[in-house]
DNA sequence: ACATCCATACCGACTAGTTGGTATGGAAAA
DNA sequence: TTTTCCATACCAACTAGTCGGTATGGATGT
């Protein structure tokens, strides 16, 4: 267990940290092997094909994420509005560092596989919005508890911060600079607030 | 100039449909060539590399998409904000037929180059902010006009419109659906709105 | 009028290096 | 012994880029 997994779960650490950096198209086996520090042999060991090996880094991505959002501590909030809105806090916090260190794999790779190898498409497909899903509830729960009657739904806004936080990612990345990224998501919590906002009521400008 | 400026042409347009087919790395100069019907030679008599092309490409696709939009009706309008609405619908209306037909080139070629290649990287951020940039005005004198005082610009909403698109079309990719990306774009009209919305007045909570 | 010159546009075979993937064999666990 | 795990050596296909060459057409000199 302790060696067996290490050799696979190296290469997947390894094609996260890639695939953020080059894409998966320019990054080759022989990079994924260099970076894990593993021979070619152990790389077609674990996965039939470079092909493959996406798959299970989308997966392997799923489950990392998942895991960090599933500890983080806005999850002890009770109301759900308040969970909602300290998701978005947790998500604007992340974004420090390099860009490599906070953008999104599947984001990144799903660009340049939906056309030509759906699997991948499909495991990107299954990470973003299976990490959208955990929002669902909350954004149920708190459109009941706030009385909102909308022409959308709750997964649409689900996905709708995905979005944003990915279109924020290109930009960033494109800038070369995190500063404009943080400023959408603070659109997108202005957003949700004022979605939520108390209806009837005189509001701010801001 | 009608013959001398094909082969070229020809290769820039094929550039544009290729990246957003299968994105910048795995398009090859074969590829591009076989596309354009032209010989590799005169791929490296007008293009010096391929990242020179990738360049060339960027700045191909902020001519192309520029006169779209300078042309299109929706900037006859004369109140600012409805300009500005008129110009969601209009991205809204644009999402049609395949992913690849509207997809941004520069979106996808970002986020594979950023970190490999910066002057296609600085080509892609002068495309994307280049476009942000002509609803700055109309912003900024739509917030003057209601009187909206806020705690953002007009350049980080404008910012805020291409995210959001962008990552619609990152989300209509790993569906392979449009569906969510007209979602999203549903949000930020709705966001518009929200933001410019008369202040002291009851609102509606959809 | 005609010959010369030369720049631009383009072609397609070629190469040096890289790519994903395979074949084989050995160490260690079961 | 058999299976799992992994290393080394290797390959055929593909890659970006090169190179020698052709075609065209405009300018210039005579």
């Amino acid at each position: 267990m302790s060696k067996t997994q290490t050799a696979k779960t190296k290469l997947l650490d390894a094609a996260l940290s890639l695939i953020r950096e080059k894409g998966f198209t320019a990054t080759t086996v022989d990079d994924l092997c260099a970076r894990a520090g593993v021979s070619k042999g152990a790389f077609f060991h674990y996965f039939k094909s470079k092909d493959e090996l996406g798959v299970a880094a989308a997966q392997h991505w799923s489950a990392v994420t998942g895991e960090l959002f599933e500890r983080a501590s806005f999850r002890e909030r009770t109301d759900p509005l308040e969970r909602l809105l300290a998701y978005i806090e947790l998500r604007r916090e992340l974004l420090r560092g390099e860009i490599a260190a906070f953008s999104c794999v599947v984001g990144t790779m799903v660009q340049e596989t939906y056309g030509q190898h759906p699997q991948i498409r499909d495991a990107c497909a299954a990470s973003i919005f299976g990490h959208a899903d955990t929002l669902v509830d909350d954004i149920a729960e708190a459109m009941r508890q706030r009385g909102v009657v909308a022409d959308w739904t709750a997964e649409s806004l689900a996905a709708h911060t995905q979005a944003v936080l990915q279109g924020a990612f290109i930009l960033a990345k494109a800038k070369n600079d995190v500063a404009v990224a943080i400023e959408s998501v603070d659109h997108l919590r202005r957003y949700v607030e004022l979605l939520f906002a108390p209806p009837a009521q005189t509001r701010s400008a801001s």
